[in-house]
DNA sequence: GTCTATACTTCGATAGAC
DNA sequence: GTCTATCGAAGTATAGAC
């Protein structure tokens, strides 16, 4: 049975300072530290507030992942468009802060169902239109996009950064030099147009 | 002030089952979703052993995660003296089940400090005994392991395989086919003993 | 339109009986 | 070596006052 409960509006400045603290706390303690009493508290406000904005714990949860979403396909949009797109597109998946928001959004999704659909929804959407800028500079610099789609391409970047970024905030450093050191060797070849 | 509590038998066979329970757990239904309750309920012990057995919750993540590590590390040494070493690289990291498992463990330890340094420390062994099998393999068909650095290399297969898995897990599928073919090709290549 | 008081559930953990 | 009884804290969610 549907609850006919009243929900706050949308411009509140309360429902966005409760999104705001749901994202600091999943930062810096992990998903399972959000709690509606914790949420509240780092917002100064009073626990039930909480459901008042957001019926469920769910409905906050796939707030706060949209209106990030939104603001990063913003971000991605206006650093496609500058002068060094590769370089754009490695420095976008290589923020450490976005990065390890996302990753608790994903760890998140494995027992919050109804969030699952919503990121890969997303994610499909950010390779999409990273590949699309892509494609452009490696048709543009004659680099054979049979032997290296630029999907493929795309996803070796971005789970490289991913992965890097994640292996940072626990604190691990073993590979990491070299591995930027050669992904930036690599783009640099790439921009100059080489043949692989 | 330390507790002076009994502590159950490390060969116990109920506290096997708490563990195998708690693997279960994060497997389905992700970390947060492990409880003293839950684990006992799923193991069809009653609650309190769980305290009988880990005196802190901590101290029952710890020795799961070890628990799987040591596992994990044996089948490491097995399958890196098998015939084809690079594939045997790529495809321990591939494998759906052990990764999604890690992908928990690391997400837990964002909040969970204890268990922080442990993943990094097992982490760094994998990714040291990996790369020295590969830094011979690559040794062995000449090639150029001042501008493909063994560590890096193997940080990037290691990235590629986890973010596939993880996002296969999401219900994700763009660009994973076009990604395990170039990583297919690449690893022939480097085991025929291309230049580059 | 916004917040408070409160009900109900589940959690981790301990002491002590068997 | 295992289980019962139980405490205090924290969780989600609702009804209703302002």
């Amino acid at each position: 049975m549907v609850s006919n409960r009243r929900i706050g509006a949308e411009d509140s400045k309360s429902r966005a300072a409760l999104l705001d603290a749901t994202e600091q706390i999943m930062v810096e303690e992990g998903y399972a530290a959000v709690s509606s009493r914790r949420i509240a508290q780092r917002a100064e406000l009073k626990p039930p507030l909480v459901h008042y904005y957001f019926r469920t714990m769910d409905d906050l949860f796939l707030a706060a992942f949209r209106r990030r979403a939104e603001i990063g396909l913003e971000h991605l949009s206006m650093v496609l468009t500058s002068g060094r797109p590769l370089h754009a597109i490695w420095a976008f998946g290589d923020d450490p802060a976005s990065t390890a928001l996302t990753m608790e959004f994903v760890a998140l999704a494995n027992h919050r169902k109804v969030i699952r659909s919503e990121i890969a929804r997303y994610a499909e959407l950010f390779r999409l239109k990273q590949t699309e800028v892509l494609a452009t500079v490696m048709a543009e610099r004659g680099i054979d996009t049979d032997r290296f789609p630029p999907v493929a391409v795309m996803t070796v970047m971005t789970s490289i950064s991913q992965i890097l970024v994640l292996e940072e905030s626990l604190g691990m450093a073993t590979g990491h030099a070299e591995t930027r050191a050669l992904v930036a060797g690599l783009l640099d070849d790439f921009g100059r147009g080489g043949t692989s």
